[in-house]
RNA sequence: UGGGGUGUCGCCAAGUUGGUUAAGGCACCGGAUUUUGAUUCCGGCAUUCCUAGGUUCGAAUCCUAGCACCCCAGCCA
């Protein structure tokens, strides 16, 4: 309803459009040409694990197109395996999906709603001749599939007639015979080039209690059969799904052609249309590996800030619209690529620069004392929340002759380049005075202060400084744990846990400005000069989402 | 030696009805502004589009032949 005036796709200014890409251009010239009058299309994961990054793509394709085109998005389980798939993972995930900010109507749609229809369209493919019952076993089917070079041969029960077949199918339905006794296959072409077309099964039997139906089925459909028909049902126009399901789409289309010419379904059949899914330096994707990772416990669980889930995302600090920009930035495409890291570091400190109050915490605090202030003195300093954004306000920070400051803003012997504190030299207390390094005894930073240098105080100005640091003042502090996440693999093509990064996580006993005493759990600030962090929602630590940009010490760091 | 895909700057990715100097982002390198060595800003960064031929006045875009990489032989999705 909003910005309806805008042209083109993307609707916004010209800077923000977004560049094109091929799934785009397919949207687009069918709205042209008037195939589709409006869009709809689906994600659609098996409730069997967690929402990962590589989700989060598809996602924000999936309803990134229906927003921009003005269509429609299902999220849709597709819950046809019932001895892999949970109730607890499709919380989790429609815990996800709403996280990333999409709405998908009322409510989500599951597969196994559609498992009538889908019977009868079975016995629909049956009575014409479509598919047959064999009742070849697993290792049979397997070796007259043929091989990648060799055609495969017709199974002796290939040739079943419909009655005899639709017989057998009711059989199967009603819980006449054993699991893996008989199997429903499409009946298309056994030398195929193509192995998905030689015969592919649709139907097996599979005695398991369904997390939605229960016991109502001893049969399920497959994949290859349920999906186009989930589709189809729904009026899906666009399915967009990985690379890996493209020798799958001229089984969709078969599958579909005939349902539509037996008017079972209606036309136009939805599309199906394939793009490459996400691949990033230093982090691993594949289920097994995730499994390993938490079963294991190199990680904490599921939600651990380092794994690649939404829901470790959502506890690492990361936020929605970074998650979108990164989808935008890293764009659609056929081409199997490995995105750098950095594009999704980088997406999310633009989005959390552009949002997150600005507070000073020391995280590895080093005693400062004033030595020229008044003994047991102290005063308020407003510091503004954020530099760019005076909208967001100002906040008074407690300021006393005890600080404390960063241990690595303070050298005995400054190196090459270092305008922080060291003898004989001033810096700047952020927003506060100008102070004057004496040297540093049994431990602790002496200094004295300019008592006219306060920070927008009339000359204030006048003091020339280089440096400039974070403090807190020791009396006001608040302690709290911050963890330091780092990648957790330490090689960009990471194989598995041989290649953890022993670093990945650092906790320090850090001292905070009073103010975050009182932050909310998840939310999210920028301590200053170190990074984006987040108030863990879990308890009352925070959890480093990113580091600043650093220019400094990447060149200086052994 | 089957079939299906993909190859444009370090990493992504526009561009594909053939037509001036091959978008943009990330990374990187300069420089300006800056009370975050941040942000912001400005500038630099592919005579070249997997390779080799060919067609053409003109090709990343057309043709031919190669090469490389990915996927497919679950009663998984």
């Amino acid at each position: 309803m909003s910005n309806s005036a805008n042209s083109g796709p993307g609707g916004k200014k010209p800077q923000a459009a977004s560049t094109s890409n091929f799934i785009r251009q397919i949207v687009e010239a069918d709205l042209a040409t008037g195939r589709h009058a409006k869009i709809l299309t689906r994600f659609p994961p098996e409730p069997n694990g967690y929402l990962h990054f590589g989700h989060a793509k598809s996602i924000c394709l999936n309803f990134g197109l229906a927003a921009q085109y003005r269509g429609a998005c299902n999220l849709r389980f597709d819950d046809t395996n019932p001895e892999k798939e949970e109730q607890a993972y499709v919380d989790s995930i429609i815990d996800s999906v709403r996280w990333l900010g999409y709405e998908y109507g009322a409510a989500p749609r599951y597969a196994s709603d559609y498992f009538d229809f889908m019977y009868r369209a079975a016995e629909h493919l049956i009575e014409h001749g479509h598919a047959y019952v064999d009742s070849q076993s697993a290792e049979q089917m397997r070796a007259n599939r043929g091989t990648l070079t060799e055609p495969g041969h017709a199974s002796p029960h290939r040739d079943r007639s419909p009655a005899e077949n639709l017989t057998l199918f009711r059989e199967m339905r009603d819980g006449r015979h054993a699991d893996g006794a008989h199997v429903l296959r499409a009946r298309i072409d056994m030398a195929s080039p193509n192995i998905n077309l030689r015969d592919p099964a649709i139907y097996r039997i599979r005695r398991a209690t369904h997390h939605r139906t229960g016991d109502k089925w001893c049969i399920y459909p497959m994949y290859t059969f349920a999906h186009p028909i989930e589709d189809a049902v729904e009026r899906v126009t666009h399915s967009i799904c990985t690379l890996e399901f493209e020798d799958q789409r001229p089984f969709y289309d078969w599958l579909l052609a005939r349902l539509a010419d037996g008017g079972v379904i209606e036309r136009p059949v939805p599309q199906q249309i394939e793009f490459a899914r996400l691949n990033l330096t230093y982090v691993v994707l594949s289920k097994r590996k995730l499994i390993q990772l938490v079963e294991e416990a190199h990680v904490e669980g599921w939600d651990d800030p380092r794994m690649p889930t939404l829901a470790g995302a959502r506890r690492r600090g990361y936020t929605a619209e970074g998650f979108r920009r990164f989808a935008e930035r890293v764009g659609v495409s056929k081409a199997n690529s490995v995105i750098e890291f950095a594009i999704l570091e980088d997406a999310m400190r633009e989005h959390l620069n552009e949002v997150a109050p600005r507070r000073m915490g020391v995280l590895d605090p080093l005693k400062l004392v004033i030595d020229n202030y008044p003994q047991g003195g102290e005063e308020l300093l407003e510091q503004p929340n954020h530099p760019q954004k005076p909208e967001l306000g100002r906040r008074p920070v407690p300021f006393s002759g005890e600080l404390w400051i960063e241990r690595e803003d303070y050298q005995e012997i400054p190196e090459k380049g270092f305008f922080r504190l060291y003898p004989g030299n001033s810096v700047r207390l952020r927003f506060g005075y100008v102070i004057e390094c004496t040297g540093m005894r049994d431990g602790v930073v002496h200094c004295n202060y300019h008592p006219d240098s306060r920070s927008g105080t009339p000359g204030a100005d006048a003091y020339k400084v280089k440096g400039n640091l974070h403090w807190v003042s020791a009396r006001h502090a608040h302690a709290a744990e911050v963890r330091l996440y780092d990648r957790l693999f330490r090689v960009a093509n990471p194989d598995g846990v041989a290649d953890l990064n022993p670093d990945s996580r650092r906790i320090v006993r850090a001292q905070l400005e009073p103010a975050l005493g009182e932050a909310l759990p998840g939310e999210t600030f920028q301590f200053e000069r170190h990074g984006y962090f987040v108030r863990d929602p879990k308890d009352a630590g925070f959890n480093r989402t990113v580091s600043m940009r650093d220019s400094w010490t990447p060149r200086n760091a052994g």
